[in-house]
DNA sequence: TCAAACAATTTGTAATGATAAATAGGATAA
DNA sequence: TTATCCTATTTATCATTACAAATTGTTTGA
């Protein structure tokens, strides 16, 4: 068995981290629900027999965890809470910081997830969803490529993909697509390509992919008006070839300057 | 009196929370990498003029997110961290607490992405990988199912899984394999259909899908072997399917008790 | 030479207390 | 009635000091 190879350091863990585990421990044995309270500071500390610190530290690393949040006054204190999906997605992008992301490295997966995910949600779609992504179609089809509204723009068109998928019903396949809009998103506002002038071509480019954009969306919302699940994938599987393929002609410097996100 | 909504206050920044965002900066304007000191805690304490605890959190809230590690003694302190697979994958299953997943959620992922990681590693896969491999499935083949290695053979099993996907050049796949390879594995941890003996029916189950699953991982060794990247795509495929039927006929309680884990 | 003891460095925990800030809910005034 | 202010509650931050614990490097001793 391959047994050794144990990295020696961290023998001894911390009173916050054991303080950790003791109060996700709590958690679990009380049941709690989001939003239900934690005991609060004063008593944790006489509970656990530590310092207030200690104590502070704990809950801190639980609120980054995003498992609980903390707030002031009356009725305040820590809480429960259900991990939000930003937080999910922040927390992963770290582990993506030294490990950067090609568009093909993230097509490759997006060209398998959406086309699932449009097929899903096609026969579930109400039809304040179907205005909803009417409404961001009309938004990016009469939006004029202004000074700043270019990233505005680009920004809508990943937004049609979130309204799909907050609409799936497998919470697995609905993270995935999120996360990876959230990545590419993440592209486009790290990328100089909006910002600077740039050559002529690189302009046409763009223009280019958001004129099939367009259209692809116009198509994929016809299809789910239908409740056409297979020809909501057809279309959406047409739609990430596309989009690929501009999108590598391109090649962004998809993954950089994680870290300005403030998070929540 | 927001009833079951969650508190979305939070309209200011703590202080260590800002502290977290100036070392996140301060790490990429300077160009840190994996490995690199922090300034100590003293020098953050003057350089931001906050408190000690103030910096302890902001240093615990990193630690947490994997960024950085945190050592004693000389030479020690605050480190600049490639965020490890396992807590990125520990991170992203608090997410998934108050969301359980069902075998159909897992599957509906797993048989994307596993076929296609097979593909793309058989054309890279050198002898040694092979080997280890080859031992895995000696191990799987010749276990007794004894009194607890029951689970170390389901263990096994997923460890195969991983082999593979370690080897796999895209970092997205590569994450999205081991990540879904891990909420089995819990889902078998915590699950008490291998603990008690439990009907006769049960066992049969286990020890049928187990054979299916040492001839499915047999029949991608071999398709890896001959470099043939279809052949295992196929072979992954076919596995997958009939780990999805074997699984879903036991539905084991797949996401429960995911606070035991003591991370690191 | 080699191992054990020691010293220096740096974070970890503790204890205590004071002030600031945010919130909910009640009291007050227009 | 409505808007505003007040106040109690509770966390957030700050400050300071002391000692404990882990690690590394050095010195000592056999």
């Amino acid at each position: 068995m391959p047994e050794g190879a144990l990295p020696i350091r961290r023998r001894f863990t911390k009173r916050s981290d054991q303080v950790v585990e003791e109060i996700k421990r709590l958690i679990m044995r009380s049941n709690l629900q989001p939003g239900d309270r934690l005991p609060q500071e004063r008593a944790l500390i006489d509970l656990f027999g530590v310092s207030k610190g200690t104590v502070r530290e704990a809950l801190k690393g639980l609120e980054v965890e995003g498992l609980i949040t903390v707030t002031t006054g009356p009725q305040g204190g820590a809480r429960v809470a259900k991990v939000p999906l930003e937080t999910a997605v922040r927390l992963l992008d770290g582990y993506f910081f030294y490990e950067p992301l090609s568009v093909d490295d993230l097509y490759l997966l997006r060209r398998m997830v959406e086309p699932e995910m449009a097929a899903q949600v096609a026969p579930l779609l109400t039809e304040d969803d179907l205005v909803a992504l009417e409404a961001n179609l009309a938004f990016c089809e009469h939006g004029q490529p202004g000074p700043d509204s270019e990233r505005a723009l680009r920004y809508a068109e990943l937004d049609f993909h979130d309204l799909l998928a907050e609409r799936c019903p497998n919470p697995l396949l609905r993270f995935a697509c999120r996360f990876l809009n959230t990545m590419i998103k993440k592209g486009f506002v790290y990328s100089q390509m909006l910002d600077e002038p740039g050559m002529r071509e690189r302009i046409d480019n763009v223009e280019h992919m958001a004129a099939d954009g367009r259209v692809a969306h116009r198509e994929i919302v016809d299809a789910l008006r239908a409740r056409d699940p297979d020809r909501a994938r057809a279309a959406m599987a047409a739609h990430m070839d596309q989009a690929h393929a501009h999108l590598k002609r391109m090649e962004a410097t998809l993954n950089e300057g994680f870290l300005n996100d403030t998070g929540r």
